[in-house]
DNA sequence: CTGCATCCCAAAGGATACTG
DNA sequence: CAGTATCCTTTGGGATGCAG
């Protein structure tokens, strides 16, 4: 695992965390609604079913989502965040926010959303 | 460069202009009074001269970023988080504060600070 | 002081196929 | 449905030295 016990900086510890091409992406989802695995790879067509899995134990070891067995047969998981860190809510939105006021000014298309 | 015209996902944009191991701590740096190279290179210790140049390019070429040249001889440059992108302030901000929280909770050390 | 050029490597991420 | 296993490719980033 990656995460250290000593940061000299706190972003670098945000990096760990959260860092990387999915993990922000995949909690956007997780809080708009896709809590299963299926779902999130529904919403989030361009990830393989490796890349969702690291990404969600990381995201599981790091205390930062909880995995729930709802049913052992058939298997059905849930994933949410963790009610310790509600306050990662307001910075995926604060990105979202971000990227369309930036794409609108540089005349980027963000597709449909 | 590696900014794209299209994105179906705004956080996919987000972290093309923002993501990767430095360039959230250059804007908290440069948020908080390091407006040069060397003071850049102070404040960030464990960066070398290479990346810092590349990230400080490629923030100044997404126009997140605004380099002035203060003097040719002896060259001195200032760099300064554009006036369009203040918004970027309360998520650099927003981070740090998340990082603090979260490794209080899970007995990780942050330094001095 | 600010910045560029090489060379190099570890690690992040992708393709594909398969399993309980 | 929710994962695993291999293999492979790409790229972000580091070391070092040089330049205007």
């Amino acid at each position: 695992m990656k995460i250290q016990e000593n940061y000299t900086c706190a972003l670098l510890l945000s990096m760990d965390l959260l860092g990387g091409k999915w993990k922000m992406r995949i909690l956007w989802h997780i809080l708009n609604g896709d809590n299963r695995f299926s779902l999130l790879q529904k919403g989030i067509p361009d990830i393989t079913s490796k890349m969702l899995i690291t990404q969600l134990k990381e995201l599981e070891q790091s205390n930062i989502l909880t995995r729930t067995v709802v049913s052992e047969k058939p298997l059905n998981v849930e994933y949410t965040l963790s009610t310790d860190y509600k306050g990662l809510i307001p910075l995926v939105e604060g990105f979202c926010d971000f990227s369309k006021e930036y794409a609108q000014q540089n005349g980027i298309s963000l597709g449909d959303l």
